[in-house]
DNA sequence: TATTTTGGTGTTTTGTTTACACTAAGTCAA
DNA sequence: TTGACTTAGTGTAAACAAAACACCAAAATA
């Protein structure tokens, strides 16, 4: 069935940078196409929004049919709309970010791409269409929202150590930070909360487990408060 | 000329929130829709995105088809895309918001929209669409966005006084700020210039003119720092 | 049981932010 | 022309926040 309108209407799309940290470094989830244009090469998982489904809801499909990862963490980050950002025709695309735990969510290709895998974030191949522009945006959105809200702890398992936030902040940041003034600052915020628990199977020493504690942060930010790493 | 196409598309759109300053407000720019759905209530500034033209460029020239306004500042905010946004058919906008400084634009409501005008923040009437919700998020946009770039000069003239800023800092903010404390801050950055010149057809003593020194600031941000009221 | 690795903890210094009040310059009206 | 009024312009001290910095404890491994 076809459809037919009075004026010429542009394709409309959605990308998703998905992002995910392991002991080194962030990671990005990238699909190699298996349709030209850009056969063979990587690409940002994405594709055609519905016309009965909303961005969010494209977004999550997209996501869920070509990488198998779902109920994960997504935010929009902006709308492209070069106008030759698609060889084939006007295609406009709404980005969107998104943050996942490697530990929890098991990454499977399925039938839309010939492949997904992961790449850290400094040894990227070329990409297709605009999205290393897509890529480099979200990257930096991610290092600056990552000061002022808590979106980290959506790359971290539920329980964690302060050395692994830690980490987490000082890969996103790119800098060091001070063990002392780091749990100072964590822990004097009280959005995280001891669960009594330790870490296993560590060949050292193990740490406290924590979790994020999201009701106590939703209600020091309705009082005013500000969260600052 | 009709267009058909395989698979049903969203109809995409474009609307504006333009921002401007007075003696005692926060001001946004309202169009009276002269057409259905929602005739005669207020709306932004907008409409369809041609084919053509980036998004960019489509809010551009919506905004100077129903205002009169151009070369002013514009920044895209977010893209709507719930189902019933639109009660016709599917919609999808890409709402942008503007800031534009009072004086060095006059207003003319133009073919497309029978009625424009200013309203003051705290005295909108119901608005169209989803349109109080964009209204609403450009607003926030505008108050974090102020405090860690130096958007706020768009709203004055290219020559302003301190005491201007001052205010205008106040009036999007909304909070009282010390007056000696400001300028040692702003003064102390160095990204505003004495021009030379005070302030004319006052009835009190005459304040000295700046205008915001744009180089300077962009050597000062390549070089890391910071701006932050 | 000695060695290695990471966990966990306070204090001092430095810089930043806030609070606060008076004199100077110009306008206006009596 | 003088007195009253309005806004311009200026510095210091106190409170608070950020940064720098080093050692002992606990557990695992050889």
């Amino acid at each position: 069935m076809s459809h037919t309108y009075e004026f010429a209407r542009p394709a409309l799309t959605v990308d998703v940078v998905v992002f995910a940290l392991d002991e080194d470094d962030l990671k990005v989830m990238l699909i190699q196409r298996d349709l030209p244009p850009y056969e063979g090469a990587w690409a940002l998982p994405g594709g055609f929004v519905r016309v009965e489904e909303t961005l969010d809801d494209a977004a999550r499909r997209e996501l869920s049919e070509e990488t198998g990862l779902r109920d994960i963490y997504l935010e929009q980050l902006y709308t492209a709309g070069q106008l030759d950002r698609d060889p084939r025709e006007r295609v406009v695309t709404v980005a969107y970010y998104a943050l996942v735990n490697l530990a929890g969510h098991a990454v499977q290709a399925s039938t839309d791409a010939r492949n997904a895998a992961w790449f850290g974030m400094n040894d990227l191949p070329p990409l297709a269409f605009d999205h290393e522009q897509i890529l480099k945006m979200a990257h930096e959105r991610l290092r600056t929202k990552v000061r002022y809200q808590p979106i980290g702890f959506e790359l971290l398992p539920e329980r964690f150590t302060l050395r692994q936030l830690q980490h987490l902040y000082e890969v996103i940041l790119d800098r060091e930070l001070d063990k002392r003034n780091f749990r100072k600052k964590v822990l004097g915020m009280e959005i995280v909360k001891e669960t009594g628990e330790i870490e296993k199977d560590v060949s050292h020493r193990a740490a406290r487990l924590y979790r994020f504690d999201k009701r106590k942060y939703d209600r020091l930010m309705k009082q005013g408060l500000h969260f600052e790493i």
